[in-house]
DNA sequence: TATTAAGATTACTTTTCGTAACTAATGTAT
DNA sequence: ATACATTAGTTACGAAAAGTAATCTTAATA
């Protein structure tokens, strides 16, 4: 049926999965704690929780957790997810040219 | 409260939508038919309709009619879908080198 | 014991998916 | 003329997933 390469459909549906782009972007900055991460990107808790998660168990994210008061906990890239840095600058690259100011203005018609 | 550039936001949030980088994979290859995306793409004729609409309305997608029998329509990339080209071959990238066949077997479980 | 940070959980609403049946346009066979 | 193929979608609708806000949990102070 499908003609694809599972390493590509996987890396495809895994990087297509909403908000992980934006996080990947966010922890390529560098560590991040969870509630900057909240912070900076339009999603909830629940959500950035579930992807942490996610990116965690890809091997893309790591956890670390230090025992101040209070604890603090801080995400980073792995080297499979600093890997994905040419990834996110094309796209950065793409969106810049070819982005026009009008498209984001016309967000919320139709 | 967000602190992203727009632009990269749209981008981003427009290529982590479901199916889109597979389609565009499909689509680099060259022209393609509804029916061949159809068969291809682990995905319905409804999402694919859809998709295929939401690309020509962001202007990523040209639809080209042929009047023959039957008739014909073929899918194209425009410049601006084009050039989302460096966007996909990075992702095939990092998958061949860090998706294992491992995780690819286990696709069904836990 | 009251506070604070991280993040998990719960309860609930809204969107999106996926299947399968249906439509439209056009050419062919009878 | 009428009925049937073929391609390219569209519609309807129940099921599944994603979304939110508010509420717990844990652990270390002050």
């Amino acid at each position: 049926m499908n003609q694809l390469c599972p390493r590509f459909e996987k890396a495809m549906v895994l990087l297509s999965t909403r908000w992980v782009g934006l996080i990947l972007f966010e922890l390529l900055k560098g560590a991040k704690r969870f509630s900057e991460m909240e912070a900076d990107l339009p999603i909830s808790g629940r959500l950035l929780s579930d992807r942490l998660k996610l990116l965690e168990k890809e091997g893309i994210v790591e956890r670390n957790i230090y025992s101040e008061f209070p604890v603090r906990i801080e995400y980073t890239l792995s080297e499979k997810g600093k890997a994905l840095e040419p990834v996110i600058k094309d796209i950065q690259r793409w969106a810049e040219e070819y982005i026009s100011a009008e498209e984001i203005a016309s967000k919320e018609e139709e």
